[in-house]
DNA sequence: CAGAATCCCTCAAGATACTG
DNA sequence: CAGTATCTTGAGGGATTCTG
């Protein structure tokens, strides 16, 4: 290295600028951001849990997530059900019944959440142990 | 169980409401809500995948993502850097260079991101099959 | 280059009320 | 019980301009 001529070289050895990064990067990014556009929002992580304790009836499920309005759950259900992750069933009795069921698809996402609580456990001690 | 009597109580046999759910519910939620709200967003992935690459500078990173505003790379960046997940370092060097790159705990990330990951691409198989 | 400041707008989500 | 139908709000995010 003789003497510095632009910075640019001077950072490019630094911080390479390598094309393929940006190829690798947007092949991880959009499965990843699918994966997350399922898990996101409020309420949809609350419902998968609670179903992945048992197939449960509306009522039930609200009862167990705190503050959830019907709406919310009502329209959360029928996004979950539209990703087959949850399976809705009327069960021809009178008064007629409905619950809900993971399907074994949504049960496939039981290392992602699991790895998630793991990391959020962690984190969670760590900023608690800070303030 | 002799014979039906109310409709709950043949429900319940079903899917009994086992008090203990709902606090294994929450213990589960809460962690999970907090990985959640470190990775949602539209941008906090991205940033973070690119430096998964290696350190790089403000423009550098811009240029990775496309459409990102410098408005939401500096804000979700300043955000990475306070939960210690990126770390800014501003060379002495005339003129000042300020690169971006992942703390030892953002890359505690890398399995939670990898099962993000693997689960994202079968959806994305999935959908486009279906379709 | 690496941002900060400002303005604006859309949409997720809450409140409330109603229904078969 | 299992939802719908409206109305409203607040925060996330975009566009643009400015600066050390």
């Amino acid at each position: 290295m003789e003497t510095q001529t632009t910075l640019s070289e001077d950072i490019d050895q630094f911080t390479p600028h390598r094309p393929a990064d940006h190829n690798e990067c947007t092949g991880m990014i959009l499965p990843v951001r699918d994966a997350l556009d399922i898990l996101s929002g409020k309420w949809k992580l609350p419902i998968i849990i609670a179903l992945s304790f048992g197939t449960k009836r509306f009522g039930q499920i609200a009862k167990e997530i705190p503050n959830i309005t019907d709406k919310m759950l009502s329209k959360e259900l029928r996004e979950l059900e539209m990703n087959d992750l949850v399976k809705r069933t009327v069960h021809d009795s009178y008064p007629v019944v409905i619950d809900y069921s993971m399907t074994p698809y949504g049960q496939s996402l039981e290392k992602v959440i699991n790895e998630l609580r793991l990391w959020g456990t962690q984190h969670r001690k760590r900023i608690l142990s800070k303030e």
